[in-house]
DNA sequence: TAACTTTGGTTAGAGGCTATAACCAACGTA
DNA sequence: TACGTTGGTTATAGCCTCTAACCAAAGTTA
């Protein structure tokens, strides 16, 4: 069914399926990922209706696309904050990524929610968004492991020291960003993981809009929540 | 159009909402928000599809009234919990009410999202739901209010202090769920807002599952996320 | 008791969506 | 130049929400 990569008709195809992604991206940021109809789509490109099945198989494989995107593009924006504050002390930096982060989350809202959210009851999540998931923490996780973590939390890096034990690619995703950390993983897996779920916890409420009319502004809130972290992990 | 809230006929509609109701949770439970289907419903009650509207003008105001029913229902959880930890040290409530919300949040998945998310793009929440989500954090509140809360969130606190100086229902919500806080609302509210923040990082990432497959207990992380937040409250 | 109004139910149907089937024209290639 | 692949079309089935028009039964009132 599909083109060959090269060759003029697979531009083409390249061509036609990324406008479509686009006219997609446009309905998400408008209604959220329940307002992606192809049907819509079609009629936006002034093309008719089936179409758009020669270019994705169904709905849930379009917005699948959409997500995986998105991760990337997350992904890029933390590793160019990365890459910008990388002489900076470690507090500094961890600073720099969590802004970033929001930051996109913040410009295309309905997007994380599309990523973090589960689209469609019939949407399974492919197996690459996981490694998606660790490009974007990698630099988070660099930037902790340079401290030196305090007695906190023993039972949750009991536990993820045993999984980085077990499981390679785990152990291989903190060597990449981490290779100082490799003594003590279970510490550099729980700052990032700790650091996820601050994230989440900020950027998802505001995300779906719980802190409208709230008299303080989020980047405050995750200021705060980046900071206390940091003084866990005795950062500079 | 509706019946009387008293008479025959009125407790026959109160009845047939409630199975209406009952069925959409069903729904709910299965797949998420998206999954509700007024003609499903009808079918399953045994009755032909436009009966529905009837009892509920449309789709986005079942599912808002399933939203405020939640609201109660959580807060009626964590609220128990607070009864029943009530003699205990604050640092022992504060997990305590930590683990009744993530338990009702574990046993509904699908429910909690349908709190958090927004289930449809045409959907507006009701003024209601600010209210019940004071109800659900004020337990909390009032264990955080009882420590002497470190140096930690200068920014945060103050415009929280703002806030609670020009918004009235405010400092009410914070008056009512810790009396003795008045002096510093602004510490008492940031821990509210922290605590929620905390929370929904862990739980709304759970329950779209992905911590799925990672080798920690979500339960573990939720615990070292307040533990770390009541150190910085001085929770004895 | 008889007349009337409200209410819960019905069927018909408009309009939108996903997705499949069958068919056709144009393009690139051999 | 002949031909297979590919991108497009229309028709159609089967969901869905929601409105309109209509009907019967139940409660209410004269």
């Amino acid at each position: 069914m599909p083109s060959s990569d090269q060759g003029p008709r697979g531009r083409y195809r390249a061509q036609v399926r990324g406008e479509i992604k686009r006219a997609a991206l446009q309905q998400v940021a408008s209604g959220g990922a329940a307002a992606v109809a192809l049907n819509g789509i079609a009629k936006r490109l002034g093309v008719s209706g089936p179409a758009l099945y020669k270019y994705f198989g169904s709905r849930d494989e379009l917005l699948t696309e959409l997500i995986i995107d998105g991760y990337a593009d997350l992904a890029d924006v933390v590793a160019q904050a990365a890459e910008a504050s990388a002489g900076r002390p470690a507090r500094a930096r961890l600073h720099a990524l969590a802004a970033a982060f929001r930051g996109w989350a913040v410009a295309h809202p309905q997007s994380y929610l599309l990523l973090t959210g589960p689209p469609s009851p019939t949407y399974q999540a492919p197996p690459e968004t996981v490694d998606r998931a660790r490009a974007v923490l990698g630099p988070f996780l660099a930037a902790l492991a340079e401290g030196r973590p305090g007695p906190g939390a023993p039972a949750l890096r009991k536990q993820l020291a045993r999984w980085s034990d077990t499981a390679p690619e785990v152990a291989a995703w903190v060597d990449a960003f981490a290779p100082d950390a490799d003594a003590d993983a279970g510490a550099a897996l729980a700052g990032a993981v700790t650091v996820w779920a601050r994230l989440h916890g900020v950027i998802g409420l505001e995300a779906v809009g719980h802190f409208a009319g709230m008299g303080f502004a989020p980047a405050t809130l995750l200021d705060a929540e980046i900071d206390a972290l940091a003084d866990a992990y005795g950062l500079p």
